[in-house]
DNA sequence: CTGAAAGCGCTAACAT
DNA sequence: ATGTTAGCGCTTTCAG
């Protein structure tokens, strides 16, 4: 009688969740029918099913999941991983997991790996545990190691920008060859030829592949110099920041930089104003992804577009496919192709500063 | 013998995962010696214990957390809320939430309530029923209709950046009233006298307490003039920009600008150089939050930096004390305060520019 | 040290 | 239309 001894929104510690049980001792009816009353099951009369919703909505009664799970087998839940929340392109693929997940009645398990593949078969061997339906991995940076987990595994696995060599998984992914060329193309169109490349350190694969297109895209281009100039960076701001400063210092002049995304972009920038340089009139600036504030930088981010909302909506869209077996299994690789959105931070060179 | 007829990585489906069971039937002992062994206890023959844990191994065995939960009443999972994870406030705020989360062992399940109360009650529904441990719900936007559901949750919630009037629920937030003071008083230090803010229509509590602030600050500032300017966006980058050109085109020539947040200053600042007026030269900027891009912005951003990742660490932490009982109950209202940093988008107005 | 048995909350045959 | 029973995979007494 003393139940008010916490403020009034302390929750009642450990208070017993009310059970089909309880209500059925109410209504005075077998537990089943109960069960089958709160799922609007047609074998059960109007009445008593009635009555029964009416106890159940007045005791706060909230099915368990956790049982039920135990006997569908099913938890209607996803894993998945990134290497890092705090990347705003990690968050916009997340928020397009979330929307479609959310829309088939699924709940999102969310963990990070920050980059350690040991964390990372951590969260995995986790969600195993938790009994996941399916796992959706970014950006994973465990590569190889996966393989082998994934034939060992009994879920369903789709894979967000994991470009294995030889990859046999479920996978949605840019094109960053294609991306990197249509990029580099855009620059050497402006009329540049000594261009640079920064690149992540941490990229792996797809670092590899943007350079790859980069490079492809100047080996048509008689008039680049080359080798071309590549430093790196760590794909983030900060990362991109230094990574301008060596470039600047190295006395090599690029008149153009492709940066391996918005966000070591986003560092240059700062970097090249902070010396008193011009974007574009100086040195034109490229991204890769762009993200919602690359258009809002200053000058705005000449940048490709990977449809990142786009690209978690699918990959989500995929596991479904793959958890509701009355659908034909979806291809395995999805590739998508970004477009190159031109904006304020690449212009032609200026006569004036060719060297 | 047929079973390679589906790829390397094709999760088998449905394959049934092993319990302890079948473990048992094969070490010949009991399901319950099984649980024993695989716990560490010490209550299992050490020889017993290795067999079993070998064939567990092998067997790549996992323990249904599920099966666990049933009987522990326990899911060592907390839900989240957020209004959207995209939102690069949010997304570091999650980032510290699950760090700690994850020290202590709790799986963190996402949802987010795109700012519409009937999702974020429909959320912290599937978060009871998926029995979750706890609850953190990130800038509620659904203010007082949560103290009701409060009290007939039974489950611990910790609020981050929920400023409701009395409320009495465990809550880590940023004095917004404070913050806006000291950045206002920076921009009056400075000398200017022309102050506009842009607000968040969508922001609530928060958006009123950073105009109290704001206002606060003029209050004292006899030389301010008043009333002072005041437009609103909706808190994202495009809203600022948009509330700028309001702003310009009012003829009120504001010579500083107090944004609601970092986005919306980061859309001010974009507005604001196209327009071929320089910061802080014409019109000094400042933001709240101090997002990871904010000092690579151009100029870099002056602005209040939360500590957003602290805080959701701070709410974790919090929400870990109440869930084990072993602890006395933490305090329920945890304000942080701000620092202000000073970069370059702020500066003395120039006398010329002065109407 | 180990096994038998009960039970967590629910669903799903199988009987009425 | 409803009740009975079994069982999902595990932990936990309670007996040995």
């Amino acid at each position: 009688m003393h139940e008010a001894i916490f403020p009034l929104s302390f929750p009642a510690p450990g208070r017993k969740p009310v059970s089909i049980k309880d209500i059925a001792r109410q209504a005075d009816v077998s537990h089943s029918t109960v069960s089958r009353a709160l799922r609007n099951s047609p074998l059960v009369h109007p009445e008593t099913a009635e009555k029964i919703r009416a106890i159940a909505a007045s005791s706060g009664y909230r099915v368990s999941a956790v049982a039920r799970s135990l006997v569908s087998q099913r938890t209607q839940t996803i894993g998945v991983v990134v290497t890092n929340i705090g990347d705003p392109f990690n968050a916009e693929v997340v928020s397009g997991i979330e929307d479609v997940a959310n829309a088939f009645g699924y709940s999102v398990l969310l963990a990070s790996s920050q980059s350690d593949p040991v964390r990372e078969l951590g969260v995995v061997h986790s969600f195993e545990e938790r009994r996941v339906d399916g796992i959706i991995v970014n950006s994973s940076r465990v590569g190889s190691l996966y393989q082998e987990l994934l034939s060992s595994l009994s879920i369903p696995v789709v894979f967000i920008n994991n470009h294995n060599p030889g990859g046999f998984a479920y996978s949605v992914s840019i094109d960053d060859v294609a991306g990197a060329r249509q990029v580099t193309e855009h620059l050497l169109a402006l009329g540049h030829t000594r261009l640079a490349y920064i690149g992540d350190r941490f990229g792996l694969q797809s670092n590899l592949d943007r350079m790859a297109g980069f490079q492809d895209a100047l080996e048509r281009a008689p008039q680049a110099r080359r080798p071309p100039i590549i430093v790196y960076g760590d794909g983030t701001s900060a990362g991109g920041a230094q990574a301008m400063k060596e470039l600047l210092e190295s006395g090599q002049n690029p008149t153009a930089v492709f940066c391996y995304n918005d966000r070591t972009a986003i560092g240059a920038l700062s970097t090249i104003q902070e010396r008193g340089l011009r974007v574009p009139e100086d040195i034109s600036v490229t991204g890769f992804d762009d993200l919602p504030v690359s258009s809002f930088c200053h000058p705005p981010l000449t940048t490709l577009r990977q449809p990142m909302n786009g690209m978690g909506r699918q990959a989500m869209q995929i596991l479904e496919q793959l958890l509701s077996r009355n659908s034909q299994p979806p291809d395995m690789a999805n590739k998508f192709i970004g477009n190159l959105i031109v904006r304020q931070s690449t212009a032609a060179p200026s006569n004036g500063k060719q060297s």
